[in-house]
DNA sequence: TGGCATCACTTTACACCATAAAGAGAGAGG
DNA sequence: CCTCTCTCTTTATGGTGTAAAGTGATGCCA
């Protein structure tokens, strides 16, 4: 499931994001129990703790004593609550970091600790990057790689695409963890059960293998899908190479293309 | 809105994919009056017109001229069924690549295959990677690259590791604009003039923009976002970018740690 | 050929979802 | 104090996947 943002009005969501208190004159009329910080604090603990699938205006409404409607008076949409979601969790994301021993450490760091936060909020990847949410917090993280990839002297249009690469790249190794996490939860198989399984599966409906898929084969026959920590969920561990080695390598290209 | 596979019965799902007919003992009663694949493919017509989120078991009953219901006779669950386009639509993504000139062009041009085949069926990237499919044609195409990359002289684990660095990255890259696709279809607002109002606001409510955020500010005077072609929607020439410069620094990378 | 078990398919039902619309009730400005 | 207005709840609508029950045609066997 992705989660698009909201689309009700433009100003509206952007004044939420913001802050920016639209016109407030003195009404009557009882005044509002919660505050939206609570809300989507609310919002964000149901995220965690069940992931994006549950996230449902009763449940929010519910941890709150309220119902679900009663989050509409705050709220245009959950489209606007999920950007408001994100516009928070992100700023957990922002450090800033020292340039002193040259970019390459700097962003090394930075996309770990964009590993970390992906991997502690997985919801967050479901949050639709099509129509960015445009809010202060995601721009405070964005300035700041964009500070570090400055140091690499690339132009600006190979720095604004080596931001996006590092973004999706990361996202997408990332993905593959989040979705293995809430598999094994939804399902209550782990990746080892499913596995064995499903493997046992495959020799019986494809005796045949090794000749039909002989590079896979030769990859699995030399070692290459052996695990190295027998503690960690096969696929996680897998994906933590993976970014690792992907990140390197990724890095390694800039370098090559910086001056 | 990410789907994650069938939870049914291992064998039978696994049988489906496979097309292992499980045993068929004449019985009595009526013919089924259609077949898995006129299922998966009407399944995915409907994915490729309207987006996986209109995947439906009663739009899919309906374009064959059944109730959704109806299809639980073929497929055990919606996930079975996702299952099947997946392993089918893929099948579409496979080539054989001369490795005549080196395996760089080689697996450049099955990136860019892989980068057209996601934009041709963005729902796709919806279907969970976290348990693979596990069906035959993902196993071609794994095997593709996977038989490029032994040419490259990595070593098995790394291999491994930079199969998934290439896969992640080009899903990564295409999200984008798939979802920039899904969002202007679903809300009937062009990137262009979603982004025009939306700068617009963000300057009202950050007057102060350049100010909190230099780095992005400079990148932006210094025409980092600058499109180069004014006929293709903004966020998709961006994503387009992106995804060739990433590529090729992933390359190098590749390239550097291969021997 | 007749009987009938069995299957394909439909209908109904249930528990969810977002959210529109209407109702209830309390708070606060005048 | 009156009454307007706003918060919050209730109810309703149209959607989802799929369980369970109902319908009727089919094809095996006697």
């Amino acid at each position: 499931m992705v989660v698009f943002a909201g689309q009700g009005d433009a100003r509206r969501s952007m004044a939420l994001l913001w802050r920016t208190p639209l016109a407030e004159e003195p009404r009557p009329g009882p005044k509002q129990g919660l505050t939206i910080d609570a809300i989507v604090a609310a919002a964000i603990e149901v995220a965690d703790e069940y992931g994006m699938a549950a996230l449902s205006m009763r449940a929010v409404g519910e941890r709150l004593g309220r119902t679900g409607m009663a989050l509409y008076t705050y709220v245009p949409s959950k489209g606007e609550l999920v950007d408001l979601m994100y516009d928070t969790v992100i700023a957990e994301a922002h450090r800033t970091y020292d340039l002193g021993d040259g970019w390459r450490p700097a962003l090394t760091a930075w996309a770990e600790d964009m590993w970390a936060f992906y991997l502690r909020h997985p919801w967050v990847l479901q949050v639709s990057q099509a129509r960015p949410v445009l809010g202060p917090n995601e721009y405070v993280v964005l300035d700041e790689v964009v500070r570090l990839l400055f140091e690499t002297g690339l132009d600006p249009a190979a720095l604004r695409q080596v931001t996006g690469a590092l973004f999706q790249f990361v996202r997408g190794v990332a993905q593959v963890v989040a979705e293995a996490r809430e598999a094994s939860a939804a399902t209550g198989t782990s990746d080892e059960d499913w596995w064995y399984a499903r493997s046992a599966l495959l020799t019986e409906m494809a005796p045949d293998f090794d000749q039909r898929f002989p590079a896979v084969a030769k990859l699995a026959r030399s070692g290459g899908f052996t695990m190295t920590d027998e503690t960690v969920p096969y696929q996680e561990q897998a994906a933590t190479e993976t970014f690792r080695t992907g990140l390197a390598a990724l890095l390694d290209g800039i370098e090559r293309r910086s001056r």
